[in-house]
DNA sequence: AGTCCACAGGAAGGGCAGGCGA
DNA sequence: TCGCCTGCCCTTCCTGTGGACT
C-alpha cells in the first residue's frame, strides 16, 4: 500500500497509466480464478461426477430422477459438479429431442430464500412469472409457482443450493410440500437436488421430509493440497500471462487452503489476490510473499466489507466492542458491551435497542464471523456470553478509522 | 441441597411499509 | 379507499440454566 503511494509520487500518473497498458500483463484471463467460472472438466471428482450422473439418468427417458441430497464443506465443487452434470444432461437430452428444465437456487443470496415466500416467488420468477415482492398470500404465491411450472414440460431439476441456509430460517414445511408436488403435477416431473454444507443437516428435518428428500445421498469429501495444487496449477495456465507466476506459488495458495478445510474457492481466491498485488505493486511476477500478503489481504477485506455494510445500530455495538476490547485475546461480557452500547446511544443520539434485540445481533455478528462469542457460566455471576474480538489489532485499527467518520462525536 | 445471578433465547405480538384485489 | 396479506425489525414477557456461593 505505501509502495502504491511512493510509486505516484515518482512518477506522473500520466505515465503510470501508460506503463500498466505497455508492460506485458500479469494475468491473461482473470475470470478463471473467479468462482463464477465453470472450468471445461472438474478435476478430482470423477466418482461424484459418475454417482450423480447415474442417478439423474431417467431424465433421459423422460421418467423423474430420484431426488439427491448433496453434502461437503464449502470449496468442495459441490455446485460445480452438480451444474457440470446437468448441462451435460441437458445437452444429451437436446441432441435426442427431450426437454429436460433445470432451476438453480442459491439459497444465501439475500432476497432470495430470506422467507418461504420469498423462495417461492424466487421460482417463479425463474419460470417467467412476475411476483411483488410482498402482498400476496404465500399459498397465491406457491400456485402461482405451480401453475408455471405445469405449463413446462417432460423434467424438471431444481437444485437448492445451501438448502440448510433456508431451512434454517423457515423449517422444513416448504420441503415436504416441494418433494409432495409430484402428485398433483400433470405434464411435468419434478426432482429436487438439495445442496448443503452442514454434514448433520438432515438429522434435524421431519422424517418424512428427510426420507423423500434423500432418496440417494452423495457426499464431497475435501480436496488435499496435492489435488487443490493441480486444480490451481490448471487454472493458472489459463489466467496468467506465460511466466508470470514463480515457482512454489500455487503450492503454497494449496497448501494454505488445505489447512482450512480443503477449501477450493479460498484457493483461488487468494492465487487471484496474489497476482492482484503483484499487479498493484508493479513486480513482473507473482511470487510467494504476495501469497502472503494475499491472505492477509482476502480476511481484511472480508471482515472490513461486512462492518461496513452492517445497519447503523449493528455499527453502534460493533464500536461498543471495538472500544471495550482493543488487543486480539481479550474478552468481555454481554453486559458491559450492552452498558458501552447505552454510553455511544446517548452520546451519538440514537435510539437504543434493548438488551434482548442487542443479544440477537451479537449472535448475528457471531455468525457473520466478527466476533467469537461462547456462551459461559459465572456461576453466582450468571451465565452470559464471553465475547473477542475475531481479528487482529491491525483490522481493529483500520475499522476504527472508518468510525471516526460515522460515529463522530 | 438450595439459592441466586446474569443473562440466553423462545414466543407472541406491535407497528411499519409494500402490495394485492374488490 | 379499504381490508387483508406479507416481510422486517423490534419490544415485552417469559422460562431456562450452569455453576459459585451459602
Amino acid at each position: 500500500m505505501e509502495k502504491w503511494v511512493v510509486y505516484i509520487t515518482q512518477q506522473t500518473i500520466q505515465e503510470l497509466f501508460n506503463n500498466y497498458l505497455t508492460k506485458q500483463p500479469i494475468f491473461s484471463n482473470k475470470k478463471t480464478l473467479t468462482s463464477s467460472y465453470t472450468p471445461e472438466t472438474v478435476p478430482h471428482r470423477d466418482k461424484q461426477i459418475n454417482q450423480l450422473g447415474r442417478i439423474l439418468l431417467p431424465a433421459l427417458k423422460s421418467e423423474r430422477p430420484s431426488n439427491v441430497f448433496i453434502y461437503g464443506s464449502t470449496g468442495t465443487g459441490k455446485t460445480l459438479t452438480t451444474k457440470y452434470v446437468l448441462d451435460e444432461l441437458v445437452k444429451t437430452a437436446t441432441q435426442n429431442n427431450n426437454i429436460i428444465k433445470t432451476i438453480y437456487v442459491n439459497c444465501k443470496m439475500k432476497k432470495v430464500a430470506d422467507t418461504e415466500y420469498r423462495f417461492l416467488a424466487y421460482l417463479a420468477e425463474k419460470l417467467g412469472e412476475t411476483v411483488p415482492s410482498t402482498g400476496l398470500p404465500t399459498d397465491q404465491v406457491y400456485k402461482i409457482f405451480f401453475k408455471s411450472l405445469d405449463k413446462l414440460e417432460g423434467v424438471v431439476i431444481l437444485i437448492v443450493d445451501e438448502i440448510d441456509a433456508l431451512v434454517n430460517k423457515v423449517g422444513d414445511d416448504f420441503l415436504y410440500n416441494l418433494t409432495r408436488i409430484n402428485q398433483d403435477l400433470a405434464n411435468v416431473d419434478l426432482s429436487v437436488i438439495g445442496i448443503s454444507n452442514n454434514l448433520s443437516f438432515t438429522d434435524y428435518l421431519d422424517a418424512r421430509v428427510k426420507s423423500s428428500l434423500s432418496e440417494e445421498e452423495l457426499i464431497f469429501p475435501p480436496y488435499n493440497a496435492v489435488q487443490l495444487q493441480e486444480i490451481l496449477q490448471k487454472r493458472a495456465e489459463i489466467a496468467f500471462t506465460n511466466g508470470k507466476i514463480n515457482d512454489g506459488v500455487t503450492q503454497k495458495c494449496a497448501a494454505l487452503a488445505a489447512q482450512e478445510h480443503g477449501d477450493a474457492r479460498r484457493a483461488l481466491d487468494l492465487l487471484r489476490v496474489a497476482g492482484e498485488v503483484a499487479e498493484r505493486e508493479g513486480d513482473e511476477e507473482v511470487s510467494i510473499k504476495h501469497v502472503d500478503k494475499a491472505e492477509e489481504k482476502v480476511d481484511t477485506d472480508r471482515i472490513i466489507e461486512v462492518v461496513k455494510t452492517q445497519p447503523k445500530q449493528s455499527k453502534a455495538i460493533i464500536y461498543a466492542l471495538l472500544t471495550k476490547l482493543t488487543k486480539e485475546n481479550e474478552k468481555t461480557l454481554t453486559g458491559d458491551v450492552f452498558n458501552n452500547y447505552m454510553t455511544i446511544c446517548k452520546k451519538a443520539v440514537l435510539k437504543p435497542l434493548t438488551q434482548r434485540r442487542v443479544s440477537d445481533i451479537l449472535s448475528e455478528l457471531d455468525m457473520l464471523g466478527i466476533i467469537n462469542a461462547k456462551v459461559i457460566s459465572n456461576g453466582r455471576y450468571g451465565r452470559t456470553r464471553e465475547i473477542s474480538l475475531a481479528f487482529s489489532e491491525d483490522i481493529h485499527k483500520k475499522i476504527m478509522d472508518f468510525f471516526k467518520n460515522e460515529f463522530y462525536f
